[in-house]
DNA sequence: GCCCTTCGTCGAAGCGCTTCGATATGTCGG
DNA sequence: CCGACATATCGAAGCGCTTCGACGAAGGGC
């Protein structure tokens, strides 16, 4: 492998002058820089990525934590993982892979080694163990999520408050009064990602604000479930006009059930999904939903860490404004 | 943070002795390893990666690289990559995460600038570009697929012709004689992954072994594709008594057509799924099931690319002997 | 009792890069 | 024509670790 100094040689120059072409960081003259890189091609010369890490203490190298779990959500994981790859790499980094299950500890080994620049963090709960010790590495971090005390680490998320209100504005405004919510498994709810009872937040007071009729149940997986959710809504606010399904792994349950019951989307009842774009146009019917873009989220934690790597400023907690995208399973009510 | 100088100094002790501690290579007296362990603990001492590296030539990092298609079997991509990670920790080792879309480009980057000590590559094609490529690199690679000419790269993958000859053997045994596989969809084949080919071979040849009569017919996605799939099977095999699933996209709902076809599973038809544990158990009926282990595999690439990080023999290719596991999805046909 | 090992430890040389002065060469105003 | 200043480049120190050779102290065979 080519080093530096064979690089320096080749060119005629200092090796600090082919490290400064490399970086910028000082000015080198049109003619020294084209020899340079000359050297460069014809070398196939690559910094040493160690080498840079030990001299300069930055590694180009972002870590993320991903949920190990494998019980749900699974496809929205890869697509912000995805994201998170796909900004690195416009920024010139890498993305170092943690799983959850290492905890702690695992957020410790690579930030006290210097492994990585900073941290991104999915899945955080809201009293996350690991927030603590977060706030205790020299590296900067980016949740996604948010969880109830950040206290000065940075958070990204999709607004699911807002998202609740868009949506009942939405049903509303076609002239729905009667809306159920049927949202995540109770598991989501115990374990306290905070973006159930965000989303639950904003059903609940858009709800009173617009002086509509509304019940909000979450629903257990499998068909099961969902049957017994349905029923339950069915029995508490009969009548309900418009379903609104924040449970991924419900929703195409919900659809063959409520077209078993007779009910016809969108003629009978509305269905408006809280879910990623494909999902919702992967249903027999194409559905009305919010989106959570999990693409741009991931992209705005890079972004974050970015910022925070080179001390601009960055508001605490930023919250994507969602998008109702309305399609084929939301109409106005039956008269 | 504390460098290995600080430690030695606190344990009166050479920085080289520290060294020999951690890395064990020469031996050290019990006494001083004991001073040694309690002055790293008390500092808090985490060796600097990029240092090490530099100075020893290995980075203790693997790179993934993961196919970015959210198209189809993300779970499964999900399940390989978790494995990895959960693998590659118990050796000590840590996961850069790439995605396919960086293409050739991507491992030199890594390889060349030394980030990684190895490379895993996951969703190889038939002629996959990177391989040439791979085999420049002065890093050992291993492969997740069995591409036509690894020449050279080890290959780990399940055994999907004996996947293949295993579910038949299961139907023919019960008494099945007219069998249907729902394969992948074109597009699977036309991109070259070859387990589709390898699954389809061991089934044309282990039902000529048997005396079967069988067909086999790609799929397309959607509730469309199967519908058209199934009425093809039905028109150029009619009454076949059992169905062969090699599409998880497509499974729910051939389960779904059948059932809407009047056929009962396993009543009327037997239905077998190529598809991971998880999903066949989270069926509406648990299916008959070939599993599709990403967690060995995943497994078993670290461990080969372990064995090939400190010179062990290791086969060029190895396949998994797949594992078919009898729910109740499948029984005697009907007489 | 001497030589040869083996054991346990040390010291020093690098690994390949970045970065901080320092130096050399212009450039310009007065 | 000189000092002040910007511009382009160099040299050397050092980042924190591993590893090799060396060396003193024990232990063993003869």
């Amino acid at each position: 492998m080519a080093t530096i100094n064979d690089v320096a040689r080749a060119a005629g120059v200092s090796p600090s002058t082919v490290s400064y072409v490399l970086s910028g960081r000082r000015p080198i003259s049109a003619q020294t820089r084209a020899r340079v890189q000359a050297a460069i091609a014809e070398l196939g010369f690559h910094p040493h990525a160690g080498a840079r890490a030990l001299a300069s203490s930055r590694t180009s190298v972002l870590a993320l934590v991903v949920p190990l779990r494998v019980d749900v959500n699974v496809p929205v994981i890869m697509q912000f993982a995805t994201a998170v790859v796909t900004a690195s790499r416009v920024h010139n980094h890498d993305v170092l892979l943690l799983t959850k299950d290492e905890g702690t500890a695992g957020l410790e080994r690579v930030a006290h080694s210097t492994m990585v620049d900073a941290l991104i963090v999915m899945d955080v709960e809201r009293d996350d163990v690991r927030i603590p010790a977060l706030r205790r590495l020299k590296q900067p971090s980016v949740l996604i999520g948010l969880p109830e005390a950040p206290d000065g680490i940075v958070c990204v998320d999709l607004d699911f408050e807002a998202a609740a209100a868009e949506t009942l504005r939405h049903l509303s405004f076609h002239g729905h009064r009667r809306i159920a919510l049927v949202g995540p498994s109770p598991a989501v709810y115990k374990r306290g990602t905070t973006y159930a009872e965000r989303f639950l937040t904003g059903f609940t007071e858009t709800s009173a604000a617009l002086g509509l009729q509304t019940l909000a149940h979450p629903c257990e997986p499998g068909r099961e479930g969902v049957r017994a959710c349905l029923a339950d809504i069915d029995a508490q606010l009969p009548g309900a006009t418009a379903f609104v399904v924040h449970n991924e792994e419900a929703l195409r349950i919900v659809l063959e059930e409520l077209q078993a019951s007779g009910r016809r989307v969108p003629a009978d009842v509305s269905v408006v999904a809280v879910c990623p774009r494909d999902v919702a146009l992967n249903m027999p019917l194409p559905l009305t939903s919010v989106d959570i873009p999990a693409h741009d989220v991931g992209g705005l934690a890079v972004e974050t860490a970015m910022k925070l790597l080179d001390g601009r400023h960055t508001e605490p907690v930023r919250l994507l404004p969602p998008t109702l995208v309305e399609r084929e399973s939301s109409a106005r009510p039956p008269d």
